[in-house]
RNA sequence: GGAGAAAUGGCAGAGUGGUCGAAUGCACUGGUCUUGAAAACCAGCGAGGGUCACACCUCCGGGGGUUCGAAUCCCUCUUUCUCCGCCA
């Protein structure tokens, strides 16, 4: 959520901002917080003084009783219960305006980078980088979900059984490739600096309100109702939450840290072709990489994650490229997003794979995660993290580009850690 | 799941109805001393709101209550610890 002080200061800015990602109506609803705020103050200005009179009153009292005063405090007494009812009011009314003011700043997305290109949807997404050949596969090549069957390496079927579609089981060769590339990315993250840490799969409301997945995206979890917890949709959730409400010093950047975690997301709406086979799971695998910087270097820190990310793909050698994400694409609590895709050559279509983004301060305002500055106040930090990477789609990606009609074959890369160089 | 104890500033830890936003120690910041550092000494040092700046207000796990007045008393929730039970 945007700060009050930086809304009050950068009001055009704010809705030059808003303007980019097409949000409707943005100079009204500005204008409702401003005003909204201005009553608040002027509210809070008039309880605050009622409640000093009335501590004035209290301390008064207090020293007639010590004086035997006894007649004096009475009447004291009866002037404190005419401020206290009158409090009262006015604290009423002011929580009215501050939950007022809260549900309309959560309904404000981040502003956009200056880097953002205007758009509405996806086909304005600036491709910024390609590489990567595209291979030329053999007569009969198929999509993922065929080589999965044939293969006997992914069972969609058995998943249904178990659970439901989006489930999928992964066994022998395809559970440990699986795993491969899980060890593989964490080791890169590790390698780069990035401390490995395991969170817990399940989150209270307070982390969903932290990192921005509640109050309005909640549909997008699932909810363990019975103890009012949530199934993580990634461990930028739990992870970024470690900071929540902590006070951190200059010295503590850069804050790099990676997890693996399963993913789960109810993709409520999500059908059709684009979603077969690994393309779209309530259940996947995903490695993080989540940090929290000094807001004068968390650009530097984006191109530090984007060019981490790059060179794992330049070593799986596939065919990628990288979007910046255009305003009408950019997710609600994104400053700047670069999104990473590899060509599936069987699908004739790009994969998203990779997200990388900075928050800036919109998720550290919610969370309260600052740092003392060098004036000794305190400063929102900012949060960043990337997706290093989503494993079914770079698995779906690399099981049609490596396809060969001998069976497929596995990056040089992964083999120490597959063991085996071919699934046949 | 049962029984008990506890939750205070970045951390540790006093404070059990009135000048307590809170002793003390550590950490931190500045200074003296030193070639430099350490040690020692001196000073400063919680957060949020508000103001041009003061004033002022709020906050001692969360919520509610008693009282003129609550960190302190009562209720409730949450969390932690100890013991018992169960168990990977």
């Amino acid at each position: 959520m945007l700060s009050l002080p930086y809304i009050r200061e950068n009001k055009d800015l704010v809705i030059k901002g808003l303007a980019i990602r097409n949000f409707p109506n943005a100079e009204k609803l500005i204008g409702e917080v401003l005003d909204t705020d201005i009553k608040r103050r002027a509210l809070q200005a008039e309880l605050d003084n009622t409640l000093a009179e009335s501590n004035k009153l209290s301390k008064e009292i207090g020293n007639f009783f010590k004086a035997g005063e006894v007649q004096k405090a009475a009447i004291a007494k009866e002037k404190t219960g005419k401020l206290k009812e009158r409090s009262k009011t006015l604290n009423e009314e002011l929580n009215g305006f501050e939950n007022e003011l809260t549900e309309l700043l959560y309904q404000i997305p981040n502003i956009p980078n200056t880097l953002v290109p205007p758009g509405n949807s996806e086909e304005d997404n600036e491709v910024v980088f390609q590489d990567g050949e595209v291979p030329k596969l053999h007569q009969g090549a198929v999509p993922h979900w065929e080589l999965a069957k044939k293969y006997d390496i992914i069972d969609f079927e058995l998943g249904n059984k178990i659970t439901g579609a989006g489930f999928p089981v992964y066994k022998g060769k395809g559970a440990k490739l699986q795993r491969a590339l899980i060890a593989y990315f964490l080791d890169r993250n590790t390698e780069a600096g990035y401390t490995e840490v395991q969170p817990p799969l399940m989150i209270n409301e307070a982390s969903g309100l932290g990192t921005g997945q509640l109050p309005d995206k909640e549909g997008q979890m699932y909810h363990v109702g019975i103890d009012n917890l949530y199934l993580i949709p990634t461990a930028e959730v739990p992870v970024t939450n470690f900071y929540r409400d902590v006070l951190l010093k200059e010295s503590d950047f850069p804050i790099c840290n990676t997890a693996y975690t399963p993913c789960f997301r109810r993709e409520a709406g999500s059908y059709g072709a684009h979603v077969r086979g690994l393309n779209r799971l309530h259940q996947f695998d995903k490695v993080e990489i989540v940090r929290i910087e000094h807001p004068d270097q968390s650009y530097q820190a984006l191109d530090g994650m984007v060019a981490h990310v790059k060179s794992i793909l330049q070593e799986l050698k596939m065919p990628y490229r990288i979007l910046r994400l255009c305003g009408g694409d950019l997710g609600f609590t994104s400053a700047l997003t670069y999104d990473f895709e590899v060509f599936s050559t069987a699908q004739n279509r790009w994969l998203e794979i990779s997200s990388v983004s900075n928050f800036e301060t919109f998720q550290a305002n919610r969370l309260k995660l600052r740092f003392k500055n060098k004036d000794g106040k305190s400063q929102l930090a900012h949060t960043l993290n990337g997706s290093s990477l989503a494993l079914p789609r770079v698995l779906a990606g690399l099981l049609e580009n490596y396809q060969t009609e001998n069976g497929i074959k596995i990056p040089e890369v992964l083999q120490k850690y597959t063991g085996f160089d071919l699934i046949s």
